[in-house]
RNA sequence: AGGGGCGUCGUCAAGCGGUAAGACACAGGUUUUUGGUGCCUGCAUGCGUAGGUUCGAAUCCUACCGCCCCUGCCA
């Protein structure tokens, strides 16, 4: 062992406790040496980031233990289910880069077999059909602190139950009237052994059987008995259901099924300033307090699709996270961080201007037009160089213009000469205002020997501006988004106050009158870019129109000025 | 008559009896035609608390303390 500590693991060889389950299993010589795994979702709502950690998880393990994953819809529950979601479910996990081939099931693929299995268990006098009220059973099934009671349909005989449970498969008795129940111990400290429910009458169609059943297993009947049917090896699952783990046993070990898969579980994704439950998430697009599932404000896979993160952002995040049993909270700054660090390698640069300030160069020629040349992105030689046109008419963003500025301020203010990238050094002269007082002109002058921004005299400048020349700019829609929430914890809804109440009210503010170097109207709804200075941004997949352009933000980029600053006013959001 | 888990930096997270990895965040510095990027530096004499075992304890033992989950015919 001694030995063992001095050839230390790298950061690279290091494996979660999960692998390090499996490794054993695999050196006990379980398995045959398999490792198949699964992506378990039910379709009744969109995938989150939270389900990003898990089929990277499932779909990873199987990469890494040469073995397969599944893609399993866990659809027991047709009053809640939908196509819809499958659809979605399937476009996600494609679009986060996941492969399953041919391995696409559907829990509802085995109904047949799971009755079966249900049949065998009242014919060895393991399970029961009760006829208790759902009020009833609830008062049977006693408290956390006291043992349940047996219900007086438990000791029914084998053909009595065989013949109950035919009938209700055949549709003779109501919805709520009847259940079929294991029989296991109504005295155990485990809620989860005291007689669970496996079997529930609901005379709905299912979205793939249709009117074919009227009973529907339950989960924690279907899950396990599923996994067994595929030959899942390691059946990964949250927390919560740590205390049904004696109950996936039971069914197996029970029914002795020829696979015998091993559920391990793993504490979910929590991250800050958002919520990830289903339920909260279906309430913000009911409630319109969002656009639909894919705003882009959401945690959702399709929201930040939307958003502008790519799937080997998400991977890199889920990667970085980690994996343990202990509940946690990840800062939001991380996946943020993830998504610059990827798309500060691969986004081309280009100049927009989200509030335009009018500069007039006045010792620039009248209709003059010069093409520039421009840097695609300084990371990455390979992408290449474009030209941005420049004229005497230009817009430069707002706040990059102080009249009074303090003296960390080194933008444009009048008197000083800054760069505007790519370009010119220019000086500003003088300022032209409205009645209010507000700026509405710059008048600058240029330097012509500054031409592609720097001086043959060596001079320095404070700063580097972005521009966009008036003629030749595109008009268009950008949307700035940030996080939705307020509270770094929001579902915790600590002072009894709804987490809806603490939306962020400026997660969203949309700009109509941005001005784009003409480069960017060619942009595919694909591919991110850098708006130099500013962050992220991508083409909105759903309303964009060459007619009238919609950029979404990504993220911005880090800023320390505005870090340093502390104040709104000197730039914080731009 | 309760059962099941979990406590290591602000946030995640390694650590598996040999003397506290890494990442994010944060704070400095440096480079820079993006106040971006990159690079450098700093950031737990401490591992929920208290005892014990040991030459040696985040790791083993005991007792406390704290947090999470479980009483759907949801998953």
């Amino acid at each position: 062992m001694k030995e063992q500590s001095c050839e230390t693991k790298s950061a690279e060889e290091r494996v979660n406790f999960i692998q390090q389950q499996i490794v054993d299993d695999l050196q006990a010589g379980k398995n045959g040496g398999l490792v198949h795994t699964r992506f378990p979702p039910e379709p009744n709502g969109y995938l989150h980031i939270g389900h990003a950690k898990s089929i990277c998880l499932n779909f990873g393990l199987a990469k890494t233990f040469a073995g397969v994953c599944n893609l399993r819809f866990d659809d027991t529950n047709p009053s809640k289910e939908d196509v819809e979601y499958v659809d979605s479910i399937k476009e996600d996990v494609k679009w986060l880069g996941f492969d399953w081939g041919e391995n696409e099931f559907f829990a509802s693929n085995y109904f047949a077999e799971l009755h079966d299995y249900a049949v065998q268990l009242i014919k060895m006098g393991r399970a029961y059909v009760c006829d208790l009220t759902p009020a009833e059973m609830r008062e049977y099934r006693g408290t956390l602190k006291e043992p349940g009671r047996n219900s007086p349909f438990r000791e029914r005989s084998v053909a009595e139950n065989l013949d109950l449970f035919a009938r209700m498969r055949a549709g003779e008795f109501a919805d709520g009237t009847r259940v079929l129940r294991a029989k296991i111990d109504m005295a155990s400290g485990n809620m989860n052994m005291r007689d669970p429910v496996i079997y529930r009458i609901a005379k709905v169609p299912h979205h793939r059987t249709g009117t074919q059943w009227c009973i529907y297993p339950m989960y924690d009947f279907a899950h396990g008995l599923s996994d067994a049917i595929e030959g899942i090896t390691h059946s990964i699952c949250t927390l919560e259901f740590e205390d049904h783990r004696p109950l996936y046993d039971w069914f197996i070990e029970q029914l002795q099924t020829p696979a015998r898969p091993r559920q391990i579980e793993f504490a979910r994704l929590n991250l800050s300033y958002t919520v990830m439950s289903k339920r909260k998430l279906m309430q913000l697009v009911d409630e319109n307090l969002v656009s639909g599932w894919d705003d882009p404000r959401l945690p959702t896979l399709s929201g930040l699709r939307r958003r502008g993160y790519t799937p080997a952002s998400i991977r890199n995040f889920c990667e970085r996270i980690g994996l343990a049993k202990r509940n946690s909270m990840v800062d939001v700054a991380l996946l943020e961080h993830a998504v610059r660090e990827g798309l500060n390698k691969e986004a081309a640069r280009y100049m927009a201007v989200l509030r335009p300030l009018k500069v007039i160069i006045e010792n620039y020629p009248e209709a003059q037009v010069e093409e520039l040349d421009a840097v695609n992105n300084p990371e990455d030689e390979s992408m290449g160089r474009r030209k941005v046109p420049f004229a005497r008419e230009l817009y430069v963003e707002q706040d990059d213009f102080m009249e009074d500025a303090p003296k960390k301020f080194y933008r444009l203010t009048p008197g000083r000469e800054v760069r505007l990238r790519y370009a010119y050094y220019i000086r500003c002269e003088r300022v032209e205002k409205d009645e209010n007082g507000a700026v509405t002109t710059l008048y600058c002058t240029y330097d012509p020997a500054t031409r592609g921004g720097s001086s043959p005299d060596g001079r320095k400048v404070k700063s580097t501006l972005h521009w966009v020349a008036a003629k030749t700019a595109v008009s268009a829609e950008v949307r700035l988004y940030d996080r939705l929430f307020l509270d770094p914890d929001p579902a915790a809804e600590k002072d009894g106050a709804s987490f809806t109440t603490k939306i962020n009210p400026d997660s969203l503010e949309v700009l109509n009158d941005c001005k784009l170097e003409p480069a960017l109207a060619e942009i595919s709804a694909e591919t991110a870019v850098q708006f130099e200075r500013l962050g992220y941004f991508i083409v909105d997949n759903k309303e964009s129109t060459p007619a009238k352009p919609v950029f979404n933000r990504t993220v911005t980029l880090r800023d320390n000025w505005a870090k340093k600053a502390g104040n709104k006013r000197l730039g914080k959001r731009r």
